[in-house]
DNA sequence: GGGTTTTACGAAAACGTTTTCCCTTGTTTT
DNA sequence: AAAACAAGGGAAAACGTTTTCGTAAAACCC
């Protein structure tokens, strides 16, 4: 809106634009007399120099996309957190874009960021992703994307996640030590790299104990919270029910407490429960929920740093980053 | 990245660059058949048009941004979902910055912003704002800005916000009907709006049931949850202490529940509490929490949408929307 | 069929920067 | 004192679009 530009700035000064342009850049051809004329000069008409017509030029957008699932999500509303500190601090701006856990929306969105809008993508795939194609072929043009949390299998992708395949070990490993025999997982449809993980790591961990695996016990939920409490309640009831349940993402374990509270199942009497989780009030809730907790601010703000590394070009030849941080479990009342 | 642009197509193309650009954007003076093959060519050679060329040109950069104090706030984070869906299915961009509270951080935000990165600004303001000086500039100079939630007094601005007087009055008449006489208020310090207007409804209703206005029953908190805490405590464990707590926030009815469990004290037989807050979870806490919850979503459509009819100069004249969605108060037990 | 209008397209300017190349001074070197 | 050089600055091209204006050919009008 500032309608003073280069142009204005430089007749103001008696200068040429060039010159102007090069002060305002701490250029060594312009003199530090009149590098101090010009600073004053910008301040006092406020000057902000266009980013459209200085990216066009410079083919830079200091500029990053975040394409997420949902927002409305502690884990994802933490991870942004950490990615806008990191992009704030180096002076990088950040567009957001929601998929809601949709496809179609996904690759849309990829599709419009080809066009030079960004210099790099921060990315956690939704649910129904099938294959990556038109996120390689983003790489392949050489363009930088990191993949956070849910990320594509592919070994060339650069990637910050958490110890999905442990959290889920632990868990189901600790869920064994109190004494469940029939623990039920809770998963989400599609193919999640974390959920996945998860789950495999609550396989192994049956395996380990010598556990059966019941397909039964493995519950595929969809986005539809209604529905997942419904079926969650349906699992509870059932002849061999569960008596623990490891919830591969917060919002089934949410569900589960109140499928619970229909059926007056009671927590952790009747069933234990451990989730995934970076819910602030677990240890509020009724009973107090034990949980798998990823660092998502620091995987925000980690992914964020690698992706600025590979825009930088301070990641040299053909390196792939794969981060991966711990989480931590942290046992409360409903599972002991 | 992709590197074709309207000279590569029109090459390609055998046309000019200005006929392939008005084929593209549907122009008038184009045949139907030469349209056709255009768009052609552009699907088969993935032909992305270069945004920052198009804004430089057209002095529109289909952008918008939304200026948010944090967003691991189950309120933002609502209310971004909400703007979001708004922006996106008009193809605008999303632009989000935090300020961290931080009056700093928040002017220097808004002072980039006048480059004219962006068609418009959605913003709640930080707890430490002073003047809205830096904002008001913007607005004289024609800029569209909305403010939602945290919004200044000034009369003169666009502003979407939620009944926060009636909230605080009907919340504290709820309290006193159930047999509350020393009902305390927790604020934020600094000038906010929401937290001033929640408790002139407070303070009306001790009017109106002619309860006294005791100073020491408003406790003025501050961004560091576990000073809040203590201070809660402190007031707690006073002469004379509150039977009831009304929180201004959801973050401080979280500290009040964490300050409750250190010092032993029953929600709510010693203690009845109710907060403004968003919580999915407040039903399954530990009790379940009674609050006033404000409809962030909507908030942040209405705020959007609000937005694109002043971007999109559908707001004529000098008119100044004041728009008011109503919360709603949850009774649960916490407060009964 | 001469004139007018319409249709379909092209040339070129414009948006505001950045950057390359050049020029003018004044200073140093030999 | 001529030559070489450095310092400070300017002219103009370039980035990729959009849009105004111009114009050739075709279509229409009486």
């Amino acid at each position: 809106m500032s309608s003073i530009n280069l142009k204005r700035l430089s007749e103001e000064l008696g200068l040429s634009i060039s010159s102007v342009s090069k002060a305002l850049r701490d250029s060594y051809e312009i003199s530090a007399e009149t590098k101090k004329r010009v600073l004053e000069m910008a301040e006092k008409l406020n000057y902000q120099p266009n980013p459209f017509a200085s990216s066009l030029r410079r083919k830079k957008s200091l500029t990053v996309a975040v394409v997420i699932p949902e927002i409305a999500n502690n884990y994802f509303a933490l991870a942004i957190n950490g990615i806008q500190t990191v992009a704030q601090q180096k002076g990088y701006h950040v567009l957001t874009y929601l998929t809601h856990e949709n496809a179609k929306d996904q690759e849309s969105t990829i599709k419009h960021l080809q066009g030079g809008r960004v210099d790099g993508v921060l990315i956690s795939l939704c649910s129904d992703t099938s294959t990556g194609s038109q996120l390689t072929e983003l790489q392949n043009a050489g363009f930088p994307v990191v993949f956070f949390d849910r990320v594509p299998d592919d070994p060339g992708c650069p990637t910050v996640t958490t110890d999905d395949f442990d959290g889920g070990f632990k868990a189901t490993e600790q869920l064994i030590k109190v004494g469940c025999r029939k623990i039920a997982y809770l998963r989400v449809a599609g193919y999640l790299s974390t959920t996945v993980n998860r789950m495999n790591g609550y396989l192994a961990a049956l395996k380990k104990y010598n556990l059966p695996q019941d397909p039964k016990m493995i519950v595929e939920c969809s986005n539809d919270d209604a529905a997942n409490q419904e079926l969650i309640k349906k699992v509870l009831k059932m002849r061999g029910r569960p008596d623990a349940i490891l919830s591969s993402v917060e919002k089934l374990a949410i569900s589960t407490y109140y499928a619970c509270n229909e059926i007056n199942l009671k927590i952790p009497k009747d069933l234990k429960v451990i989730s995934f989780s970076c819910l602030r009030t677990a240890s509020l809730l009724s009973p107090s929920l034990s949980t798998i907790t990823p660092p998502a601010f620091e995987i925000g703000k980690e992914a964020a740093s690698l992706l600025f590394r590979m825009v930088e070009k301070k990641v040299y030849g053909n390196r792939v980053d794969k981060i991966v941080i711990k989480s931590s479990l942290i046992e409360r009342n409903s599972s002991s």
